[in-house]
DNA sequence: CGCCTGCTTGACCTCGCTCAAGGCCCGTGG
DNA sequence: CCACGGGCCTTGAGCGAGGTCAAGCAGGCG
């Protein structure tokens, strides 16, 4: 059962929103899944190409990126594990922007064929994948208000408040601390601000008590502060809110 | 048959993508619509809002915003006809965000209740509903990219390449000019940069002759010139792609 | 006629960028 | 075991794109 880890992941993705039914939980355990690793800094879809799967990650940390012909790249997305990052090519043909691993990945792929028959016969998982692409469009609209409006100060608490909340769900919080291995540059891109700069804001929330940030892991220790530092609300990650189909 | 428009317009858009079947083009014409119209700066759904309907714009232009506390507004989405701006909330208990309408529009609502049963009955209509939910999608990733890395000008010019784009689909061309209703104001919330500067740099882009602004009218010279000089792509409006479902 | 909304212009200032260099940690090979 | 190299983080200095404040102007509408 190479597939359990998959499953298992899947499964209490669903039920934070809903209660699966027998025979949908059974839809998903019987759902073929390969295992892949993708390595730090190796892209797990290209712009332009056209996956004929979609994947879930298990492990590792990645993000959806567009690289502009000046040569900057802007993160438009981080994915944490049971994120389905790349999702969306399963009704949009050809990919409009790179997924790459920031970290060793490892991923569960499924065939859309496959899928696209999983979701006409349980129409609410299907609305329920549905639900996840939305919710990542919501944390976009989120991230145009944080690159357009904000400081870089509150762009990185803001940054910081999103990963953390969501890792918390998926159960990758440790009190109040949380496994962190972005790099600076990773930050900086993802919040359209300077490496240089995003280095003195770190610092700046550091002297300001609102974070503390070292050899990977990183401390909240007033989740309050920070959120009202980012003027972060975490009404649009949509986490507990029940489906209804 | 108060609802023709909104058929026709249903229609058509989908006949962009694939070809519909004559149960399917049924099913359409069947679906209860109620017209609306909506004043220029009054809300169509406002963030918090738990709609039970979702609504296409069939005429006027309207946007999607988020209001940070500070009191500045980000527009993170311009919805023009043919689009479904709240199509989210099918899935989406509770808006994250504000839809207002910036010039008064007539707009097409359907219950949710009506849209579910249609999806479960037409599995490539609802594929092609959760489509247009992921071009949303595509559109906001670019526009985290505008905002985030490109100089003002080039944001200004990549957001007029795209909303030419997306009339000239709609047919809302006449050959190089577009109707154009939003204020100096409304382009500055979408693009994260002052009015005062907007100003100044559509005034640029002229003098350039790159576009032509009056009185309601947008010209586009050289179409080529100005997506160089905004840096665009049509490639993530995924306009022309078939669906495959 | 007067007001309000949207456009325009000028002057000044600042946040964040760029360029440049140095330090630290860790993995690799001699 | 140590030297070397390459990421990544850090710091300093100068500069510029774009913000803010303030005022004037034009046109449409009650």
């Amino acid at each position: 059962m190479p597939n359990r880890p998959f499953v298992l992941a899947f499964i209490a993705k669903c039920e934070r929103s809903f209660s699966l039914a027998p025979e949908e939980r059974a839809a998903i355990e019987r759902l073929p899944v390969r295992i892949e690793y993708v390595a730090a800094d190796r892209p797990i879809v290209r712009q332009g190409d056209k996956p004929s799967q979609s994947s879930m990650i298990l492990k590792g940390i990645a993000c959806t990126s567009i690289t502009l012909a000046s040569g900057r790249r802007q993160i438009s997305a981080f994915h944490i594990q049971q994120d389905f990052p790349d999702l969306l090519s399963l009704h949009l043909r050809t990919m409009d922007s790179d997924m790459v691993a920031l970290t060793e990945c490892k991923i569960a792929s499924i065939e859309h064929v496959v899928l696209r028959a999983f979701c006409t016969e349980n129409p609410r998982l299907c609305a329920f994948l549905w639900h996840l692409t939305l919710v990542d469009a919501a944390i976009y609209r989120q991230w145009v208000a944080n690159v357009g409006q904000r400081s870089a100060e509150q762009r990185v608490a803001h940054l910081l408040c999103e990963l953390a909340a969501r890792m918390r769900v998926v159960g990758m919080a440790d009190g109040s601390t949380y496994p962190f291995h972005l790099t600076q540059t990773d930050l900086s891109e993802a919040t359209g601000i300077s490496t240089v700069h995003m280095n003195r804001s770190l610092q700046s929330l550091r002297a300001r008590k609102l974070i503390s940030l070292q050899k990977g892991v990183l401390t909240i220790p007033d989740d309050r502060a920070l959120r009202k530092a980012g003027d972060f609300s975490a009404d649009y990650l949509h986490q507990a809110e029940p489906l209804r189909a």
